[in-house]
DNA sequence: GCCAACGTTGGC
DNA sequence: GCCAACGTTGGC
């Protein structure tokens, strides 16, 4: 199972929204970026990944699933732009900050400290269970 | 609101 | 195929 981190603007999309969803899941629509559609093409249904709030709160605040391979965005009439679905999991007992993630060593090399314009990025398994750590959360 | 970083576009 | 110009993103 791979890991990754989905970012999203809680004005346009956050994770009450994601919750609202249920097990049904939603698509990660919108990716016009070729980078963040080549992450999410690459994943399995069962791959987990974060959900961090963008612009404002700046934090991941739970975990959500893949639960449906890589299709294309109901959005766009392009069939270049591709997207998974995702569904929420749980959220973390405490939301980690980027101000937390930048501030642990163990975290410097993620994808959200180095690139944090990319929108689908890949998680380590080391910094999957970090996160999950400060979280309060089981990985 | 600013600005740095990055991606995309298009003229040559 | 290069690179300058432009647009967008997102942390600060």
């Amino acid at each position: 199972m791979a890991y990754w981190l989905f970012k999203s603007e809680p004005d346009t999309w956050g994770w009450d929204d994601q919750v609202a969803k249920g097990d049904a899941g939603q698509e990660w629509d919108g990716v016009r970026n070729y980078q963040a559609r080549n992450n999410m093409k690459a994943m399995q249904v069962g791959d987990r990944g974060f959900f961090y709030h963008s612009q404002k709160g700046l934090e991941i605040v739970g975990i959500v699933e893949v639960c449906a391979l890589a299709h294309p965005d109901s959005t766009s009439d392009d069939p270049r732009w591709e997207c998974v679905d995702i569904r929420a999991v749980r959220p973390f007992a405490r939301p980690v900050s980027m101000a937390e993630i930048k501030a642990d060593p163990a975290l410097s090399e993620m994808v959200l400290v180095k690139n944090s314009r990319l929108s689908v990025q890949p998680v380590t398994e080391d910094q999957w269970r970090r996160v999950c750590e400060l979280g309060g959360t089981e990985a």
